[in-house]
DNA sequence: CTCGCATCTTGTAACGTTTCAATAGATTGC
DNA sequence: GCAATCTATTGAAACGTTACAAGATGCGAG
């Protein structure tokens, strides 16, 4: 366990002063070295296995090649969202595009005061991604950082903030219009308890739209909540049975949360989409591993992840601001029955 | 944008000394400060909004407050494996441990020649969780470093690294032995190609194990291989049923490779488990999401993230050395076929 | 022989923090 | 009334790096 190596160690065993020896490590363009002495620069690094410390250039220049990615996270355990793959899935795409461009991804939920604006003072980070709506407050002391923001997934209108996100409210609209297609005109809604903004909230308003140009009432008795997992649209089947109001269709504005309705209708002895029709959103790898095979609205969450690195890393680098909404499309698989051949 | 405040500035709108500023702040405990200056100084401090630099911290008592996770990515996309949901479970129980213990978590892949170690001097790590096997040269470099090391999955045997395991070869047994005591003689096996070391290889030997015990010949045929993704054991499926010898049960050594193949069988019209058992491995929450749901050899995988932080937190805290082995059991779902009942 | 100009190299300050040792001032003990 | 002790505060050095401005050295031209 011998002692670290510092640069000046480097540069005492190169011969060379220490100034060189970070020209030469730091291949500045702008400064001539001889190949003679860079050749012994790098010889000495080498044989000390001399790695910098990133600490003390941040020191310097402000940058720490750094960048932060805020995940949601799940009500009373404190831990990431990762039971809803969509998480992975982005997070896998962002850390490495920063890896290939040769930063770092520093990973963070949002404790209860934990706020991020700090942790981006505190780490020096370069950039960061947040994912999902937040507070406000805490986003407008990140605005007085001058930190680049990418806002994934927020509905935050801000000439600050670059965003990435998709149309949530077109992406409804498919849904349930595909229903519709389908011959379907009692359809139920389910997402997370609707709070006057975001994306589920945005989503109803497309399944709104796609019912009022089918000439279909809205009925509230139709809108359901549950959390954004699993199990809670699990046990949310129960009641939906209990109250349903005949529905044949149901727009579910997560697949993890599809999936889960789905396994608790089973429970409860229903088929689908013999019983009910069911239309997911996000097209998680887990939509076509379940049975049956979810229909789903299908967002590239790869690219997502890609495009939010990509943004922020470029902001870092020449500040320029962008923002960007992916596409999306219905993908047709077997959690929906078609209803109109019934009719002929 | 106002520019970002440093303990000079704090220490000057106190009207007192950046030392006694420093020690306002951090709360020394060996030093006394008069109430009156204290309260000044946290008032300057909160009225500049104050945060201190990690980087200028971390230059000085070499500690960063940084944990690093190495997770291992897929071959060609040198991307995390998040496909595989193991990962997500296990890295939201490490962030979230690593928040409450005043942490925080960098996650990275290993690049083609990213070597986690010279990560881990260049960002003062103060200790690194590393997920599954890598090669030692690594390691070795990372033991040179003295930092505190927490091997996951690791079927490494040296005294310096601390380990967090479960027993694979223990975990093979149970599940291979569940599907004899279900009456199946002929038992197949899959998993990552074989290398003669690691979680896979030691499952195998398990699976031996229970052969052996009850006085089943092993027959190498019978031993099949997939990448561990879902795709490739689906496609391995259709070799499966092409080169099948007649086997009624089939332990596969990853739920998620269960999935993939059991879902690829589906696809080549079988049935499961009618026409073939599955047990799995991992027990990740898409075990029991399927259909059929997977009976699988049980791991608790946020325990084994929660533990990982522990010990990695711990060591860089007191140093104590640790190795811990987590329990298995098989749950039993309905991916196994009782063929006992068919001989009374 | 000296000036000017490349070419290569270096000393030093600076970044923001903590910590050691030292100081000043007040209080106590004799 | 002087030393000893305690309390509260501080100056300066150190951590490892980069970047500015300045210093050598060599060479050709006048």
């Amino acid at each position: 366990m011998r002692k670290r190596a510092s640069i000046k160690d480097v540069a005492r065993e190169a011969g060379v002063s220490v100034t060189t020896t970070s020209y030469v490590l730091n291949r500045k363009s702008n400064v001539r070295i001889s190949d003679e002495t860079a050749r012994k620069v790098r010889e000495a690094a080498n044989k000390l296995n001399y790695v910098p410390r990133m600490s003390a250039r941040t020191m310097i220049n402000q940058k720490s090649q750094l960048i932060g990615a805020i995940i949601p996270q799940t009500g009373s355990s404190h831990r990431l969202m990762f039971d809803n793959p969509f998480y992975g899935e982005f997070l896998s795409a962002v850390e490495c595009e920063v890896r290939e461009r040769g930063y770092h991804l520093l990973v963070s939920g949002t404790g209860p005061n934990q706020d991020y604006s700090s942790i981006a003072q505190m780490r020096d980070l370069d950039g960061i991604i947040i994912l999902g709506t937040y507070p406000c407050e805490y986003l407008d002391e990140l605005k007085r950082t001058g930190i680049p923001v990418v806002l994934v997934d927020a509905y935050i209108r801000d000439h600050y903030f670059h965003t990435v996100s998709i149309d949530d409210r077109h992406g409804g609209y498919l849904a349930t219009n595909y229903l519709i297609e389908k011959g379907h005109r009692k359809i139920a809604f389910i997402a997370e308890k609707l709070r006057g903004y975001g994306i589920h909230e945005q989503r109803f308003l497309g399944y709104r739209d796609a019912l009022a140009e089918a000439g279909i009432d809205f009925d509230e008795r139709s809108v359901y909540a549950a959390d954004v997992s699993y199990y809670s649209s699990f046990q949310l089947a129960q009641v939906f049975k209990e109250k349903s109001q005949g529905e044949t269709g149901v727009f579910v504005a997560a697949d993890i949360m599809a999936l889960g309705f789905i396994n608790g209708l089973r429970a409860q002895g229903w088929s689908i989409p013999e019983d009910l029709s069911v239309v997911g959103f996000d097209d998680v790898f887990l939509a076509s591993m379940c049975l049956p095979e979810i229909t789903t609205v299908h967002q590239d969450i790869a690219e997502k992840g890609r495009q939010a690195a990509d943004i922020v890393i470029s902001a870092v680098e020449n500040g320029a601001k962008r923002d960007i909404i992916l596409p999306l499309y219905i993908v047709e698989r077997d959690s929906v029955r078609d209803i109109t051949v019934r009719e002929e």
